[in-house]
DNA sequence: AGGGTGATGTCATCTAGTGACATAGGTATC
DNA sequence: GATACCTATGTCACTAGATGACATCACCCT
């Protein structure tokens, strides 16, 4: 028998989550998530650095799965192709998870507070991937573009996958995705250079 | 005779600049800030939203000369162009504020939750930037695009320009960076398509 | 059995941020 | 020139995020 309940760390992150949704993050205080969680305040601090931390705990997953998967791409292939590499395990892993992803992305669609964390975030991972580029042997400004490049792919793909109700659905728009960068970036209609940058909607 | 001493805004964001400088932004209370410009701590949450905005509120005057010369930039100017035709009058706001510049920079670099909002500045100048690019007729990707590249060529050349002494060199190396951008973009070695995506060196 | 370990609880404190209301110099109105 | 208004600032009170110090106590190991 375990003196505590498992798993307080998940517990935490689902109260949060639930509380979010009914009352939105601003409403909803940490005493209040810990409580449903069965915890105190003090230990929902010792597990998740602010109170935003725990909507983006689970990103560390992904950064796990996609640059494993970078590192493990075919010696052969490019700088995009390598990131690209990652999508497919990345979409195994989020398929099951539709409904959360859904949640959660609505919850920091809502606040301005979580929409910069999430730029942190994404920040982040772009330097995570372009780090394993360059330890692939990528030139340095290759490994920033397809990092930055596969990423916005990525978040584009992520944020139509959320809005839609098929869970299988997010191979295809990773590809489409993809592919449509292509064709922004191929399309140079010789009157000046053709240039690329993340797309990114919500602003404050 | 005035009631109060003038420019208490000013006077603010000078007080925070130096506490800042003299022990770090977390070591700096609000209290201590409003103490010094005379003032009190209600005060400085009239004038600032949070204790990050007083490093950033000096940033509406780039939005602003920014977008008007993007505004205002010859009709036949392409996308990118448009964008870089602030270039000049940028060059002009801030080549009498080196010093301050360079100051502020140390203080954002040195602590992740300036860095945090820093990110969503420039993120919120790419979507007024892209708005104001729309509003000329440009397509809607293009327009994300030129916007983002702009972005990035000021962005990395305001990082040189106040770790060096000469102020006068901001218009130099705002044009080399635009230039290495077009390096970067240009080079197509046809294996695959070539992206382009924000440079940004500073990560937690 | 007994001591150590580690996750959790308790308590105290700091400070960012906000609402409600008071104050008083300056200005406009008659 | 007295009066009323305007407005920037001050005062007070309160919430909640965040953190340090220390206590607790089931479990594990020897």
């Amino acid at each position: 028998m375990t003196r505590w309940k498992p798993d307080a760390h998940g517990r935490l992150m689902q109260s949060a989550i639930e509380l979010f949704a009914e009352r939105g993050y601003e409403a909803t205080t940490v005493a209040a998530i810990a409580e449903r969680a069965g915890l105190t305040r003090r230990t929902f601090f010792r597990y998740f650095a602010d109170k935003r931390e725990v909507l983006f705990s689970g990103a560390e997953q992904l950064v796990t799965v996609w640059l494993a998967a970078v590192a493990d791409a075919p010696a052969a292939a490019g700088p995009l192709a390598s990131v690209t590499a990652g999508f497919e395990p990345l979409a195994e892993l989020f398929e099951e998870r539709l409904e959360l992803a859904r949640l959660r992305a609505q919850i920091i669609a809502a606040n301005p507070e979580l929409r910069e964390r999430e730029l942190v975030k994404l920040q982040g991972l772009a330097s995570e991937l372009e780090r394993t580029l360059l330890a692939r042997g990528v030139a340095s400004n290759a490994a920033i573009l397809a990092a930055q490049a596969g990423l916005t792919v990525f978040h584009v793909a992520f944020g139509r996958w959320v809005e839609q109700e098929d869970p299988a659905a997010f191979r295809r728009l990773l590809s489409e995705s993809l592919d449509e960068l292509r064709e922004v970036t191929a399309a140079a209609p010789r009157s000046g250079t053709q240039e690329w940058a993340p797309t990114r909607e919500g602003n404050r």
